[in-house]
Parts: C-alpha cells; structure tokens; sequence
RNA sequence: CGGGGUGUAGUAUAUCGGUAGUAUACUUGUUUUGGGAACAAGAGGGCUGGGUUCGAUUCCCAGCACCCCGACCA
C-alpha cells in the first residue's frame, strides 16, 4: 500500500491530485473520487443531472448487452414508448400519481403557447404503456404479453448522487401482461432471480432477494420484490426491483381479455427494472482507495499491457508489445488494451489502477530476453512472472480467480455485517456500525416509521429464505413469526 | 424543501480591504524510463449579481453550486 502518498504532511511529497481520499476518512468523498479518478462520470450543468463519460458508458453498455440477452431468451421483447405522457394518464391510478407526484417534472408550453394538458415527462412507464397494451389485448392468447424497455427516466430527486440517484437516469423497465395472478407472480419472481444471477455472477456482488413492506412497496403495486447488496461501509443498495401490480393497473387501464370461457377477464401484470445505479452498486462493493477495481466479467477492458523501455529499446519494445496484444486478443477473444504512450512506467500502471484494469500485463527488455511477462493483479496486487506461451491460458485463469475473489471477499463482508438484534439497544447499536441486521418485526407500518425515525434503518428486505421463527418486536415487543433484514440504505 | 458547512487555476490549497502565492496536473525543450523522475521555459485563478468603500477575492446581502444531516427515491 502506498500511504505516503495519501498523507499529505510537511515532508512528503503532494500527491493528491493523484490520491484518492481513503475510504476510512469519508466514504462519500472516497464514491466521488472514485468515479473522477476512473474517469467514469460528471455532474452535468443541469440540477441533478450526471454526464456519463465514455469509459463509465463502457460498463452501462456491457451491463445492457448481458442482461437483454437474458430477457429475450426468457421471451421478453424490446419495445419503446414516448418520453412525454399525458397528464391525464398518469393520474389514472391513485396511488401511482400520489407516489411519483412529488417527483414529476411537467411540460406545461410548447410550440410558443401553454398547452392544453400538460405532459409529463416519464418517471416510469406504466401509465402509457398500458394505456396502449389494452388495444394490443383482446384474447387470452394474446398473453402473456412480455414487453422491455431500454429507456431515460426523470424523477425530480432533492438529493442527487452520482448514479446513485441523479434527475435523469438511464434503465430498463419490463412490463408484463398474464392470464393469472400466479403466472405474473411467477414472472415477477422469474426477473428478480434474473436480477440476482447478473448481480452474483457478472458484477461479483452478492445480494439478498425478498419481498418489500408495505411501505418501501413501488406506488400502485400489489406486491414488491427487491434485490438488495450490501456496500463496504454497511448500508444497503436497492439493485433492482420486480413488482407483481396485480389488477391495480388493468382495472384503470382497461387492460383486459377474453378468458377460455368466453368471459372478460383483467389481466395480471407485472413491471421490473433496474438502472445506472448497478454502477454505483458496483463502484461501493469492490473499488478500494487506488481507485475502481472492475470484475473481470464486466470489465470492458480485460488486461492492459503496458511497454517498458528506455528510448534504445523503445521501438522494439512497442513493436513486441503490440504483437503480443494481438497475438493474446485472438487467443483469448479478450479486449486486450496495449499502452505503448512515452510516459514512465509509473504512471501508465497508476492510471490503469485507476481505471480499475482487472490485469496489467508489463512488458520490457528483461521479458522479451525471457520470453515472458509481468502480471499484476488488480484485486491483490500479486505481482507473477509468467511465460508468453502460457499467457493466453494463464490470463483466462487469472481473471476468472479475481472475478471470484472479489465475490468472495464481498459475500464474507456481507455475513459478517449481517447480525441479529434481540433487543432495541443491541438494535441501535448494530444499524450505527452499519449492519445488516436481522430482528423481528410486528409487520406493521407503524412500527417501521417509529423504527425509521429513531433509527434511520427501514425493512430493506423480508427474505425469502428466512425460517420461520417465534419472537417479539423489537421495537414494539409485540409477537413476529420471522426476522427481517432491516438496515441504513441509498 | 428544512438545518449546517464550503465556494480562490484542471486538482489541492496559502495569504490578504491596495500587484493573488505555492504544489501538482498541463504545454514546450533537454536529460530520463521495471511503481507517481530532474532541470528550464510557458499558459492558466478569486461562483454570479448587488451593497459598503477612494479601492472588494477579502466585509455585508441575495442568488447559484457543491458537501454533510433530514424528508424522497431505481
């Protein structure tokens, strides 16, 4: 570890433009960094709103890619609907306009005059896509009606972080139409798992599926599944969400059909998404105070190799370098990066740590007299001198160690910060250090909101592979047949 | 939107009611090149708008932006 350089007293060197601040001293400080150092996004000059730059855009693109295959294979097909929604339709579903009211931005003038209604700019797209799904269904086998959106969103948020929660973000939003509660509770279920396989299995990060309470429940929705991941300092992340809407919807839109009786039926409906926030999700669960460390697996640059030499060896250097990135690139069928740029070593390794590279592969005279090549891992720092005709097999090894060493090391934070609370000093304690901490619950709202105003820490989850056990409220002392996972969140 | 804080160069900062300094980054040149190199030259700055003052970056007011804490949320 390089402390020095973070410290920056009399004596040492000011290296901190170069330095990021430690996540220890201010976490939200440490995020910021993270995100400028990597180069990945910026706040843009318009309130809340964020500007992803090319390479944090890399990581929405290979994210969008994995996840819309999966949904096709599943059946789900793209579609788009219109940024601008009457009114009128959102205001259809009570408890659909009384959620997202606070939050909507308006267009109120247009072509140089005040329009007649106005449009509102879609904070999500239930309301028009149904509205249009009840011309598209006539008959029971026209379903189930299986529809995604790739999409920007604007919710007017009060505190806007970047990713996190900015005004406008990008997302994917599937709304689904069945024939029966059972089949959209069972879709519903489906995306969420989908959810918590491109989590576990791309981005390394381990989460918590299970059902919302009543009052983290989306607005409109009969029930609310989520995906929830634990971030290094202990508050909990929403990744995704999948909601069962049951008839809530059907019945104002007028989404019905033919059942096989002949008789009009509503239909049920599902909608799930997830959003640019995985990427502050992920940025919270693996980066460390060099800067972002990516998972191999959603890295859009693989290994980067990067040339030593001094100006006699230079051209030899470059040369052997790019034949190596080409020669590895088709072996591997990796993005393999190779910086060749006259800058001292040093600074090319800092700038791909940075940049979270999950491998540097260091190429100088003393490798290509031996045939061989430095790699250093992101993760660990390893530092291993490995033969240039195993290199192809040893890199593919190498990045699948690391894509599982960053799962592990986050699944062994997330069992540690999980702990239970019996009693409401012990509760308050552990939701302070920053836990996940499991305690019964009465189940109502009442309690929640006393729980939230001492506390902060809401139902984040109520799992689904929770026992079920006999105990008492920790807050109200009443009786709860299981715990739940209640925590500080984003 | 409520409470608190901060606005000086790309970044981090110093000083100050009277010519705004340093580090780093950047540009150019020379020497360098296995973990943030050395020397030289160069370019770049007081959030915005009012007020007080002979004079404001400094003091006052407002706005805006950002950060922290709430309320809200993917």
């Amino acid at each position: 570890m390089d402390e020095e350089i973070k410290v920056n007293k009399e004596g040492s060197k000011d290296y901190s433009e170069k330095a990021i601040t430690p996540r220890a001293t201010d976490y939200s400080a440490w995020y910021l960094d993270v995100i400028d150092a990597a180069g990945l996004a910026e706040h843009a000059p318009v309130k809340g709103c964020m500007i992803i730059k090319p390479y944090g855009y890399a990581i929405w693109e290979a994210i969008q890619k994995i996840l819309d295959k999966k949904f096709k294979e599943s059946g789900v097909e793209n579609a788009y609907f219109p940024l601008l929604i009457p009114e009128r339709l959102l205001k259809r579903e009570e408890d659909h306009v009384e959620g997202f009211a606070p939050e909507v931005a308006v267009v109120t003038h247009a072509g140089g005059k005040e329009l007649e209604e106005p449009l509102v700019i879609r904070p999500t797209s239930e309301t028009i896509m149904y509205e249009v799904f009840s011309k598209w269904i006539h008959s029971y086998r026209d379903l189930p009606l299986l529809i995604n959106q790739w999409a920007n969103v604007v919710r007017w948020e009060m505190r806007p972080r970047l990713f996190l929660r900015t005004t406008e973000f990008l997302w994917q939003e599937g709304h689904t139409v069945h024939a029966t509660d059972a089949d959209a509770d069972a879709r519903a279920r489906q995306m969420l798992e989908v959810y918590k396989w491109f989590a576990e299995e791309y981005l390394a990060m381990p989460v918590l599926v299970g059902q919302k309470s009543e009052s983290e429940k989306f607005a409109g929705a009969a029930k609310t599944y989520s995906v929830e991941a634990m971030m290094q300092d202990g508050k909990a992340l929403q990744f995704a969400t999948s909601h069962n809407l049951g008839q809530n919807f059907s019945k104002v839109f007028d989404v019905k059909f033919l059942n096989e009786k002949g008789e009009n039926e509503f239909g049920w409906q599902t909608s799930w998404g997830c959003s640019t926030r995985m990427i502050g999700g992920l940025i919270m669960t693996h980066s460390d105070d060099k800067g972002l460390i990516l998972p191999p697996r959603i890295a859009s640059i693989s290994a980067v190799i990067v040339s030593i030499g001094s100006e006699a060896d230079r051209a030899r250097v470059t040369e052997e370098a790019q034949t190596l990135g080409m020669k590895l690139t088709a072996e591997t069928g990796l993005n393999i990066k190779v910086d060749v740029r006259d800058k001292r070593p040093g600074d090319k390794f800092y700038e791909w740590e940075k940049k979270g590279v999950p491998v540097r592969l260091e190429l100088g005279p003393k490798d290509i007299a031996s045939d061989s090549v430095v790699m250093v891992r992101r993760d660990t720092g390893e530092k291993t001198t490995v033969a240039q005709d195993e290199l192809a097999e040893t890199l593919k090894s190498t990045l699948e160690a690391i894509q599982k060493n960053l799962f592990d090391i986050a699944l062994a934070r997330k069992n540690e910060r999980t702990k239970k609370a019996d009693n409401w000093e012990d509760f308050k304690k552990l939701i302070d250090e920053g836990n996940f901490v499991l305690a019964h619950w009465d189940g109502t709202p009442e309690t929640e909101a006393e729980i939230k105003a001492d506390t902060n820490a809401t139902v984040r989850s109520i799992p689904f592979d929770m026992e079920k056990e006999e105990g008492v409220c920790v807050k109200s002392g009443k009786p709860s047949k299981m715990r739940v996972i209640f925590a500080r969140s984003y």
